[in-house]
DNA sequence: ATGCTAAGTTATCAACTGATAAATAAGGAG
DNA sequence: CTCCTTATTTATCAGTTGATAACTTAGCAT
């Protein structure tokens, strides 16, 4: 409860002491436009993640420390300060790492295919598969269908990690690369199903809020070795 | 999202039309109560299914047929309303049926476990991992964690769906009953991961709104028999 | 200092929403 | 046909929300 309102006595001390504030509060003071944008959008994703999109502004406001108004300075309307959010989540939130990690697994014969995937979805899990993230990629998803490309997230997901996946399967099974011979959906169908498994691990964390009954490294590799393990039948099926 | 204030004309337009029904219920019909509740279910299930939570109740009528203030002879609160649409949807979608698909394996030891679980998510999945449920089950997720019915919901699908396939795996396996050894929480990952995929498969149908790239029940069969053959290393991890 | 630019606030609007009370009318019972 | 129960509508309120205009003031440049 910050009341923006400063009091009497508050007002009059903080002008006697020239123009150093007392308070350790940093709410009063001015930002610079583009360190103020920075702080909305940071305050919205925690703000949007918890209570919906559906959250009203002056709570966002309030939770700032800014009065509602001072919003629309930045954002034009809400939804513009909702299409920053998701900006932020869906596209800055990519390592670049993560191409390499996931890439061709010639360029590191001694890293196998169990721990390149290891590797990245611990990564992933630690920036992507997080409470914020997760929660606001399901409102996006339940939003209006017209509003957001949630389509054009889940592509972006096939060709950065799917289709990688895919990559290291052939390649760990002496099969052509996808360069050669076009990745089928049936194969492409089997990485879902770690991936999906995987998010859904973090949604029952972060949004059903139940708690993982192991480490989550534990099930991360306990998945990844069913995955593995799964791999040579459902191959057989998918290329024939 | 645009809340403008709309001209003159634009909603005198708008108000005048509201006399005219668009949906060609007979006008005027009177339905004895038992019977309207359950249309006013019927309706919000979809409606809320569509819109989300926040959807209003105006829309929600005019969609039946029937003035807003009508809704609230038989529901004293739009929360209710809710309550009564999760309860259509969380408690009476199940199947008696079912409870023995997934019981104790000893009953028909023709039937085996791969076909067990195929037959349960067929049919599961024409009850429940369906459009309207599948959304408001993420909504309802989604939603004020103080709302009871989603942790209530998660502990349903735990006694009835996960439980069972593990004593199912047990069985198969020569192990002792559940009731003999208590399940481990280890145990329970691994069915949580197929019942978890399969979810995500129907989720990507309905709310990604993705196509699949296969027949369901070849999917259905492809997930079944990547659980199965995962289950061994698992279980020896799980119980030692 | 002095003044200008931009950050921030106050006040307020108009539409929307859940909900209530009073008026109306359908339709079965007698 | 008349009456009476109750399903349904009309009218309306009070609180909420996105958004705008006008005013205020911090802080830098000159």
């Amino acid at each position: 409860m910050s009341r923006r309102p400063v009091s009497e006595t508050e007002a009059s001390t903080e002008r006697r002491t020239k123009r150093t504030r007392i308070t350790p509060v940093p709410a009063g003071r001015r930002l610079p436009s583009d360190e103020r944008v920075g702080q909305i959008v940071a305050a919205a994703i925690d703000y949007f993640a918890e209570v919906g999109l559906e959250g009203n502004t002056r709570d966002l406001a309030q939770r700032i420390g800014i009065t509602q108004p001072l919003l629309y300075k930045y954002f034009p309307s809400k939804e513009d300060l909702v299409d920053a959010v998701y900006g932020e989540l869906f596209v800055n939130r990519w390592r670049a790492e993560w191409n390499h990690w996931l890439g061709d697994p010639a360029t590191d014969p001694g890293w196998n295919l169990a721990d390149r995937l290891f590797d990245f979805y611990s990564s992933y899990a630690a920036y992507v598969f997080r409470y914020d993230w997760s929660r606001l990629f399901m409102f996006n998803l339940l939003a209006d269908r017209d509003a957001k490309s949630a389509h054009d997230f889940m592509q972006l997901v096939q060709d950065r990690i799917i289709d990688k996946i895919c990559e290291g399967v052939r390649a760990t099974h002496g099969l052509p690369p996808p360069a050669h011979v076009p990745l089928t959906d049936r194969e492409r169908e089997i990485a879902w199903a770690l991936h999906g498994g995987l998010f859904y691990l973090t949604a029952r964390r972060d949004i059903y809020d139940l708690t993982l009954h192991a480490e989550p490294d534990d099930i991360l590799r306990a998945a990844i070795d069913r995955f593995l393990a799964g791999v040579p039948s459902a191959l057989s099926k998918a290329i024939g």
